[in-house]
Order: C-alpha cells, then structure tokens, then sequence
RNA sequence: UGAGUCGGCCAGACGGUCGCGGCGGCGGGCACCCGCCGACGAGGAACGUCCGGGCUCCACAGGGCAAGGUGGUGGCUAACGGCCACCCGGGGCGACCCGCGGGACAGUGCCACAGAGAUCAGACCGCCGGUCUUGCGAGACCGGUAAGGGUGAAACGGUGGUGUAAGAGACCACCAGCGGCCUGGGUGACCAGGCCGGCUAGGUAAACCCCACCCGGAGCAAGCUCAGACAGUGUGCGUUCGAGGGCGGCCCGCCCGAGCACACGGGUAGAGCGCUCGAGGCUGUCGGCAACGGCAGCCCUAGAUGGAUGGCCGUCGCUCCCGCGGCAGCAAUGCUGCGGGAGAACAGAACCCGGCGUACCGGCCGACUCAUCCA
C-alpha cells in the first residue's frame, strides 16, 4: 500500500479522475492513465488509484499486478505535479507483463498526461 | 527387489534493499498528525457457499397445514446431510475398497424394442387325443398341454422321481426363496439352529405416494452508538367497535399498537463499536476398538475497508531435458561428476467455528498386503 495521503479512497474520486471535466487520458496495451486536477486540491500532495477488474484475472493474479503497480508508483510519485489526482487502469495484458515493461509503459504514459493537463485540457 | 492398499505431514530456504497494516514503547506534539525502535502479519484448501452451529435483531419463538430436508444399527458431537464402529449387499488372492442401504401384500402410474404372449399373462413352432378327407406322403377342424424351441433385461422356482394320451407342485424328496412360530447369541441392525405352512411371489419410490424423525424468519450491508443533511404537500383508512405491524406462504392463538398506505417532491449512505480469547492451540496423562471425552501444564497466533501481509536483486537446494565423462551389467537400464537450458502447482482472510465438495507441480514419513529371491 502507498502512504495513507497519496491513496486515493473516495468512490467520487475516481469518478472524478476518470470521467469528470479537465480530465486527460492517454492508454496502452498494458495500462490506461487517468488524470485530474481539481481548485479544491491545489498544493496537496498527489494521489493515485488502481483499478484492476476481474477480466485481469483470478484474485491471486489481480493482487500481483496491484502490487507491481503500487511498487512502481511509489517511486515515481516526486515526478507529478502537486494536486493531481491519477487512476492507473490495469488491462488484461498487464498480468503478464514484467515489472520492467510496467515501469517502462508508466514513464511514457505519465508525463503525456500531466503535460495534457498543464496545457489547459482534456487531450482526448 | 517389484506391484499395491491405507494413514499422516510439508507446500522451497537464506540474505540484501525499498515499502505497507494494525499493536506495544519512546519522543515531537497534545485538534489531528509525524518520526524512531520492537515483535507479529494468508491456506490446506483462505476457494465453492452445499450442510450444521455460535452470535445479532425480530415481544415469547406456541399449535396445526403446506413447503423443505434426512433415511441400515449403535455411538460421538454445540449441531449436522459430518465422523467412528458394526450389520447387510457387492468387488478384490489379499491389505482393503464401494453402496441416495426405510416401505412395492395401502393405493395409483410407468416398463420402449423384440416377441404368440409382459402381471387375474400367453398356444407361434412343437407334443398328445378325437373326428373327417386321402392320391397313404399327409392335410383340415375341434380339444388337451407351459416339459422343449424361439424373443427379451425379465416368461409364474431348480434338480430328480411318481404320474399321464402328452403334460403340469397334480403329487413326493432334496435345494433356493417367502411367510409364521419357537430356542440361543447380540444394546441393536442382525446372525445361528429347529418346526410348520402354502407350493412361488417381476422391476421402478433419483415417479406420485406412505411411514419415522428434523426444521420459526432474516442475516455482520446482522445489529448497537454517535455525527450530519433536508421540506414538505395532497388523498384514503384508523385511535380500546382499533388501521397497521410482528422480516418468504396459509389458518388459529398470542403480542405490540397511534399512526399507517399511496402519489409527487427533497435528503443521506461519514465515523466508531461489533472485530477477534475461541465448542482456541500445543504437550503429557487417563478412559474408550475408534470417533471422542476427562484432567494437568504451557502459549496468545492477521484484523484490512479502493481493501495491508508485498516489489526488486543475489546465493543455495529441488525436478526435467540436452551434451561430454566414470562405475556396475551380455543388454535394457541404474548410480554418479561437470557444463548449459527450462520449470516450480492450485490458489488470497473480510464475523467466527465444525464438516462436506472441488482444484493442485511435486516431496517426505509410517503401517500393512501380495509375488519373488536370500538366510
């Protein structure tokens, strides 16, 4: 588990980071990154979400790959803006990634959807 | 040594590094939070959610019906559809294994195909007797017959005899099976033996059904406490002649009872407790064939909530494959050394226990059976 302020815990949360207005999104076949930002949360640290569903696999698989991505982003969390909201959406293929491809897709992925953000919006 | 049966156990190990959860201690601080240290932190199935309980709420959890479940006997247990022992039936040379194992003389239903006939059975062929016809080979009609053939999963006991025109439990002996009685053994299911009877009875209850026994309902999002939010309006019924409710159905009884139902509109779903000390584990001992129980000592062993118990790296061990060697052997093959490569299952607590069922790479230990060899 990540340290309790960067985890993020509200259903209303996710519904914000990954369908709510400002959003950016960039994906891959590994994983989809989901981003926001939002006035009420400006200056706080950031926070991140994991979603991993049942089409990834049975429960022992589902929490490997949970704990891969929870690993690498404790590492990564110096590198996002400050009041930034990420959920980190599993696909199927990720169960059977290695921890090295899962670091590599998150370096790509994460600085295109912070810089969607800074730049003002929503890059469907 | 080979083949096999049963039972139990394990579920890679060690180290480094970066993290997480609740708990305890110390410090900063004392609203809330942060830092350091310490021990602890998934399974044999945590799984499926198929049974049984504890616990919580429904006033008590009452009677009957319906529905549902169980089904040899005796025991164990909090309880069970579980476990143990035994009985009966079946399989195996044996260790041992398998059985949804009450009732088909309470009633109803069903039994395909084949076959002449399938449950108050049935004359197709055959066998026997009589009458008639005759070309003397036989044929037709009437009657008797369930011993033989053929069909089938199954054809109204089996073998031998008496008997007869031919036959038949028509009669007799023995055997099998059925029913009744008696004696002995066992708590019992049942077993052993004797006598008598009528001569013979199909299967299916995982079809309806009958019998005996069990069962109130809902579930930790149970439930309790605190905090917070909003906004009511209309219609109908009713206040001891009573609406409505009592958590899946119906009736009776009992209880609560001043609000309830419907329509439109509005709001919340946050925190804490429950939450882990329990039919608890380990060791010893006693009782019991055993399941299990009694006693004594020691131990405390996960409690998350977008959900911790891990990520990465290294070393060693295990299994399999390939290559090059060594030893034993006629050979198949076995043991072993070095190097390289691959693999390591099934699976993740969510209130807690007792079971069952299902999934699974492999490894270890013990008891026993059979065959062969040696003494």
């Amino acid at each position: 588990m990540l340290p309790a302020q960067h985890r993020l815990r509200e259903r209303a949360d996710f519904a914000a980071a990954i369908r709510g207005p400002g959003g950016a999104r960039s994906g891959s076949r590994l994983v989809v990154v989901h981003a926001s930002q939002t006035d009420t949360r400006a200056g706080l640290p950031p926070r991140v979400g994991l979603v991993v569903s049942k089409a990834v696999g049975n429960a022992v698989v589902r929490n490997r790959t949970k704990r891969r991505l929870r690993a690498a982003m404790a590492g990564r969390l110096r590198g996002i803006p400050m009041g930034t909201d990420l959920v980190i959406r599993a696909n199927p293929a990720a169960a059977q990634a290695t921890f090295a491809e899962l670091e590599a897709v998150l370096d790509q992925l994460i600085p295109r959807v912070t810089a969607r953000l800074a730049t003002g919006g929503g890059g469907r």
